[in-house]
DNA sequence: GTTAGCACTCTCAAGAATAGAGTGCTAAAA
DNA sequence: TTTTAGCACTCTATTCTTGAGAGTGCTAAC
């Protein structure tokens, strides 16, 4: 790929393509011989090393030390991934793989998320993770209140998405069982078909309260409602594939390993990692220290939203080392991406 | 502590215990002269050797080479676990710990499963397990249908011990919502209060259906009877704490950390390696490779039922190193198993 | 601008030497 | 008979050295 308007000459271009090549074949530093025997370039070993001498001024390269082969850093993967690399399309297997993934699974939401990252890692051989839509932006398509005991219900809120959230709610200790039945009633009619956000700030305002409830409203059905869609914002996070990393030669040694798996504990770190400043239905490579993540400074990811309906968005990924193979992962993820959001839309 | 009546004499027990305290201690072989500078045995070193030589006869120490302290066998710490030990009771400030762990989680049944787990990993500083009991035994307090589409409905089963599990149950096509809501009716009133185990059993069985339903059945009833509870015989295991196993000094290794690694991975496998000859409301200590699980022999576990309601018992767990604090790892247990079962008895 | 050649640097693996820890055995003491 | 002191022996772990190998950077020739 010739990108004229750059700082790079075209034989950097492609000096530096073969680097970031090889060395994610082989994991270790790549020497000018090596490129000479591997790759057709017409050129001696020694302008090789012209040329890598200056990639290395321009900051994409590294040597471990002296007399060792040169190595890509974060600068070098960034221009590969933004101007080199090119399109590596799926195999009919691997897609087949993916489709039948989800051919098992029945229409349970849950079941859905865990194996969309199940098949991530297993296809990926790094870590699938996935995150579930934020039900703040999710359609409530009907609420049901349960019974529990004289203090207590459980409300159910089946999202137009598929998404059931269960919620066990306090209410007031004289409500019966019919008033309990009406007021479920009055809720759905109310509600339904509202996005749980726009609920919530009704929920939490006696002024917009009154101006959807109408004549039904009661003490009862403010604070069972408001008790109802008090719900903490919160994404389900599901994780798969963590020990593939045992696998990868450059976590050798116990202490890199353990740092990623102490963030990996951390469920709202991964969450945050997967969706700080996610863009809709874009594709994103966060390289190495890009992702701002303490621990994971060896590690990149390739993330992609997928749409759930309307608006409503999640977001999967694929978290592995800074040396992977990223025209395929970022395929992997695109197509992934693209299969779920198409599983959502003709389950609506 | 002296048993006279078993093949070991008091000296010979003494050291044993004395050994495995000091190895638990420091994680390294026990030398001779060690235990005479920390434990005031009244006895010479040499007298010591020939007591340790007694007992790695027996099997119940080792060496790891000629020049090295003793090491405790997995036979030297079953005895040390069966005879030995004596009851550590936790401080009040570690029971608080564990009662306060509860008191911010909801009545929510999954919050305080999981929360279980990170209670036992973060007190006992290894991997916390739980599973959830077997839905089998659980008492169905009420079942609601909710209508999703034209081929779809959502069971919600809520279970007397507060359990609720949510299932996409595909139903007749031509189901008017009248009709299903009367059929939901007719289940509370016919299942409500029957174990799941049985409820099963008639839903599969034409003549028990009839015995059951009497001449409200029909053959929607029949089959949305079938396909809600044909449900899988499922635990949930909840895990945490996993990455504390990286400051345990034997595993320094990468290879060692991850064949443990992979198996957690396996919720069945952890599953199975729970609930495996578990014997109600005992407390049991798998020692090693007493666990029978490939992956997992230099770890023990030690267990313990809790109750739920009724004849109805999930289990909880600690997996950590062989090398383990087993009075201490013992209290915890058994003392969370209480609290939690305590937790489930009066929220009844 | 490119390349061959060569000196230089650094790593890695294998050996050698040394110190230290801990045992097992023997013979004396209790 | 039991316990203990003493000592030779074994094995590990560390350090140092050495040599081979890999790969570079530079220079001078093409």
């Amino acid at each position: 790929m010739l990108l004229t308007h750059s700082v790079l000459d075209s034989r950097k271009y492609a000096v530096l393509e073969a680097i970031v090549n090889c060395y994610n074949r082989t994991a270790e530093p790549v020497s000018s011989q090596k490129i000479v025997r591997d790759y057709d370039m017409g050129l001696s070993a020694a302008t090789l090393r012209n040329t890598m001498a200056d990639l290395e001024e321009l900051g994409y390269l590294t040597h471990p030390h002296t007399s060792a082969g040169r190595v890509p850093t974060e600068q070098g993967y960034r221009v590969y991934v933004d101007s080199l690399m090119t399109d590596q399309k799926l195999s009919r297997t691997e897609r087949q793989f993916i489709r039948d993934g989800y051919a098992a699974s029945s229409h349970d939401f849950e079941e859905i998320m865990d194996q969309t990252s199940k098949i991530l890692s297993a296809i990926s051989h790094h870590i699938g993770v996935v995150l579930s839509p934020e039900l703040h932006e999710s359609l409530l398509r009907r609420l049901e209140l349960i019974s529990i005991d004289s203090e207590h219900i459980l409300a159910v809120l089946l999202m137009a998405s598929g998404a059931v959230k269960n919620q066990v709610v306090s209410i007031p200790k004289d409500l019966s069982d019919e008033e309990l039945y009406r007021i479920n009633r009055i809720l759905n009619e109310k509600l339904a078909g509202l996005p749980l956000k726009q609920i919530r700030q009704i929920s939490q305002d006696p002024v917009k309260l009154r101006a959807v409830f109408d004549q039904h409203l009661s003490d009862p059905i403010a604070t069972v409602t408001r008790n109802t869609f008090a719900l903490a914002q919160e994404t389900h996070v599901y994780i798969d594939g963590t020990s593939n990393f045992f696998s990868q030669p450059e976590f050798g040694e116990v202490q890199k390993i353990e740092s990623l798996f102490r963030v990996l504990e951390q469920k709202e770190q991964i969450a945050d990692l997967l969706s700080s400043q996610q863009e809709p239905l874009g594709i994103q490579v966060l390289i190495g220290s890009e992702n701002g993540c303490e621990g994971m400074e060896m590690c990149s990811i390739v993330r992609s939203s997928y749409r759930v309906q309307g608006n409503q968005f999640g977001t999967i990924g694929v978290i592995g080392p800074t040396r992977m193979a990223y025209p395929r992962i970022v395929s992997i993820v695109k197509f992934t991406s693209q299969t779920i959001s198409e599983l959502f839309e003709e389950s609506l």
